[in-house]
DNA sequence: AAATGAGTTAAACGTATGTTTGAAACAGAT
DNA sequence: ATCTGTTTCAAACATACGTTTAACTCATTT
């Protein structure tokens, strides 16, 4: 079938160019030309450039969101009382990241720039549109992450919170640059899951410290 | 003077352009108009929009970094054995950040959303510049960090190093946009330097995190 | 075999961008 | 008052962008 291929091609293309290189600065041209299509098909298909960043991000967040909602309604049967600790949560999360690209490590990367850039590149439009998308999924997982930190005032639990998010979207962003950092430095190398593994304790400590 | 004052009015109105929309979202005549001088003052003046962005940042880097190589010279008097805590050396940062601006509070949070773009919008050309610039600063900064976790295996440090990066840079590029949520979801006011205060244990907790 | 309709294509459109130009305005020194 | 070097200015330049158009292809339907 001629449509979906196009279709396939152009967001294969563009999800690597725009984690690349950020969305304002890749043009539908360099992604048509990558992807070995008329410039003319992103509109025709998409109707403009933010409906196609929107499409890419779909993509990804769609089963990673189902990933998650699923993980949910299994504690919520297994545990009524919704007492999950900060460890199984990011847990969770970890393994949702790392279950949409299906163990292919190029995805993977994508994936992490890609959630990295939603929050820093993320202009306007693609914020709301993903809050609108996914606003259940999200307000579902803030209560398990409340009922875990019942220690915190509501301020503090907001801040930490988002230093939380801040600290994993930078990790996941920068994924790619800083293993090759570490790699340069100390002729180690280590997955995209090593990293999350390590990124886990850090953040529980964090969200759980003493003031 | 005729010219530094043209100078002074570019800087002013591209660092909240910046600030406000990014780098490449940010045109040379919507800055120029802000700052009520011709289009080709830029140029003229900085020769490109590259020169003007690493101008902008140099007008802010030059004073933090010496307000924290000062700390640091009256450290290594102090403390000739270099050891100082995860606080101390968080502390003199936010200090730093927050002394920067002096007081001005608008200046503050373009500080903080600039050096938060630093590391997210800086498309190559940036990191090169600020890496030559500071590196010397960078590198002593780091034998204090290394001296105050010597429990931490080298891998584990550059890894925590960067989380705790990332959590810092996130949270000063998104400050005013999460106070302001803050403020609509729990009616609360805070300032900047309570975000950093918050901050602070946070991250010094991640850093002591057992594995 | 003709008609239909979705998909593709090359070309053009209008606009916005960073940069350059050459003349005008201005300051300070001679 | 004249010269000199710097700064400003309106205008133009060349290029890149997202989007639109109208002709064309081609499988499917009638």
């Amino acid at each position: 079938m001629a449509h979906s291929d196009t279709v396939t091609r152009i967001l294969d293309a563009a999800e690597e160019l725009f984690a690349e290189h950020g969305f304002s600065e890749t043009s539908l041209r360099s992604i048509t030309t990558k992807a070995g299509v008329n410039l003319a098909a992103v509109n025709y298909h998409f109707g403009s450039k933010k409906a196609l960043i929107q499409a890419v991000f779909s993509r990804y967040l769609s089963p990673f969101y189902k990933r998650i909602a699923s993980s949910l309604d299994h504690y919520e049967k297994v545990k009524p009382d919704g007492l999950l600790s900060i460890e199984e949560i990011l847990g969770y999360f970890a393994r949702a990241i790392s279950g949409v690209s299906g163990g292919d490590r190029r995805r993977l990367a994508i994936f992490m720039r890609l959630l990295g850039l939603a929050y820093n590149q993320g202009q306007g439009h693609l914020r709301k549109y993903l809050q609108n998308e996914f606003k259940a999924d999200y307000e579902r997982l803030m209560v398990f992450f409340n009922k875990a930190t019942p220690e915190l005032l509501p301020q503090e639990r907001f801040w930490r919170f988002h230093f939380m998010l801040g600290s994993a979207a930078f990790t996941l962003s920068n994924m790619e640059h800083l293993r090759a950092i570490q790699q340069d430095e100390f002729e180690v190398q280590c997955t995209e899951e090593d990293v999350l593994e390590l990124l886990q304790p850090f953040l529980a400590a964090g969200i759980r410290a003493k003031k």
